[in-house]
DNA sequence: CATGAATGAGGGTTCATTCAT
DNA sequence: GATGAATGAACCCTCATTCAT
């Protein structure tokens, strides 16, 4: 662990810890406590909090999206598609460490938010939407409410993970799933 | 504004704030000083912090569902009903005030919220689930699927109202209820 | 419990907080919520919280004093009253509630204590004096030095209290005890 | 004064107030303000005032056992040792800024101190015994009681300073130096 | 490149007391 | 004779950040 450089570690540490406990309730002090790094250290690799915040929600995009097409991707039909993502999607929050999800929380935590943080949340978000879109696109050729009803996916998609999150449950995804199959 | 007792100024000056800059982002201190209270006097009035932020959301509870029911109890056709609430839905998110839902923002804001909020939180939240449940299979009689589609309505209704705040526009909760009264 | 009148309420509740968590440690709030007793009840009783740790420090005086006196006073050989006062010192430290001299621990809270309690325990330390050297007096008549070993009996007997407290063993007393029947 | 480095000046400013008004009376507030450092200065070293009260005791200790050691170890005669230590007691606490032991002060203040500091009382007190017994021990070579008048010894000095506490007068002293002295 | 010391503002909570009723 | 509301001051502690080295 000590083999990571700084800036690495004090990234994956804010990333545990902001997931954890929340980004206000994560304290500067505590990153760099347990990423064993120097406070001054920490301020030459990131110039303040909502930098390592957003280097923080800018690599889960990252990661979520590599994570997912690697799974999705190699499935070719459309409908199946939609299914793994689902199944996805509860394998995710059948884990322990499961939160909720980061963007959709940390947007919640401050009704408004630094811009820095927005930015890449308004972009994560983007992204998911446009995901779902061609997605559902490619699995109801010629339909013409597809549009609309890829959105309703979307919505359904991230309705479902913040509804598991509050009654710590998985059924919101199983019934987001099941509307959604149904429409195929 | 002097002449509210202290106990209803702190607890609209902590709704206000609560709602507009997040639970934890608001402090004791920010409190007192818009309420005009001394720290003491709150203290006399709620034991502690949460105690006054399950006072707000009990509030909020109540609030939401007597402003609901006030409107779609007077319609009388099911469907209807349901138009209504995503009507007032809509109505509710273009005004300049509103930051999301309070409930979902707290849930979201520490990923294990303090007991007595989280108490709160899941009797509103299983309180909106079993109305909409109502609304729809008054609406749906006789349809199997009824139930499954009472709980995506559901979901899209929660998702709709983050979405709409994550995207700083109203189309979600419009997609959502387009794609609920198809099925109608 | 409730039959008793609310200042001997307020009395009994302060004398057991203040001994077992001490004076300064022990707040108004606690003793007028275990009491049962209104805030403005209580000073309607004491003036003010000293008044109070005043009139906890007079009754344990008259309580220790009597419960000396009718132990020891039926004892009618000099010596053995002696072993007595230090059997019952024994008794009470092993008691698990014991947590010191009530006296010499609001002495040392404050190094200048407020002068209504230092002026009963002066007058309490000059009693248990008094009361030593009389009982010494009379073991050793004629004794030319009779007069400092009572006086050493009586920093003995105090010392061993201090010292079992902080070693939280009885040693000290049948230290002390020992040596001081060794002068007969 | 502002020479010294702010970890000192903390400990210094600590040392006086903790002994001269208590522990527990003695605020965070006022030991900064008089050791002119900010609070978030004083954090950085020392983690609470618990850990900031054992470094008190903990160098009170060490002063102490210097202060001692010094003056008693150029004696050679054991008996004239002793005398010695009576004598600096009174040295001692005729100086006016006496406010009893510190050890005995703080554990007398709370009936449960905190562990921190009652490690280091009980270490004190140890230290203490041990060294009187040593003396006495040394000057009694063969007598079959010389433990258990240690010990008495020993009871006598604690007792001595808590009853010149109380009383405001050295004469517990020199009546514990003569009894002692009497034994050789 | 890395560091520990120093900071002002604020965190939530409790203190002993007074007041109008 | 009894009450709960109201208070200013103080409690111990943490925040994100800057600075000299």
């Amino acid at each position: 662990m000590a083999a990571l450089p700084p800036a690495a570690r004090i990234l994956r540490t804010a990333a545990r810890l902001f997931y954890q406990q929340g980004y206000h309730a994560t304290g500067i002090n505590q990153i760099i406590a347990e990423a064993e790094v120097a406070k001054a250290t920490f301020y030459t690799h990131y110039p303040s909090k909502e930098a390592l915040g957003a280097a923080w929600l800018a690599q889960q995009h990252e990661a979520w999206v590599s994570w997912l097409n690697e799974r999705v991707s190699p499935v070719s039909d459309s409908r199946r598609r939609i299914a793994v993502l689902f199944d996805l999607l509860e394998v995710w929050l059948r884990n322990n460490d499961f939160r909720g999800c980061p963007f959709l929380n940390t947007n919640a935590e401050q009704p408004n938010p630094p811009a820095a943080l927005r930015a890449i949340i308004q972009q994560h978000k983007a992204y998911l939407r446009d995901y779902m879109r061609n997605l559902v696109r490619t699995a109801l050729p010629g339909r013409l409410e597809a549009d609309r009803l890829a959105l309703a996916a979307y919505i359904l998609f991230c309705g479902a993970i913040i509804e598991a999150q509050a009654f710590r449950d998985p059924w919101p995804v199983r019934t987001a799933a099941q509307t959604i199959l149904g429409w195929f």
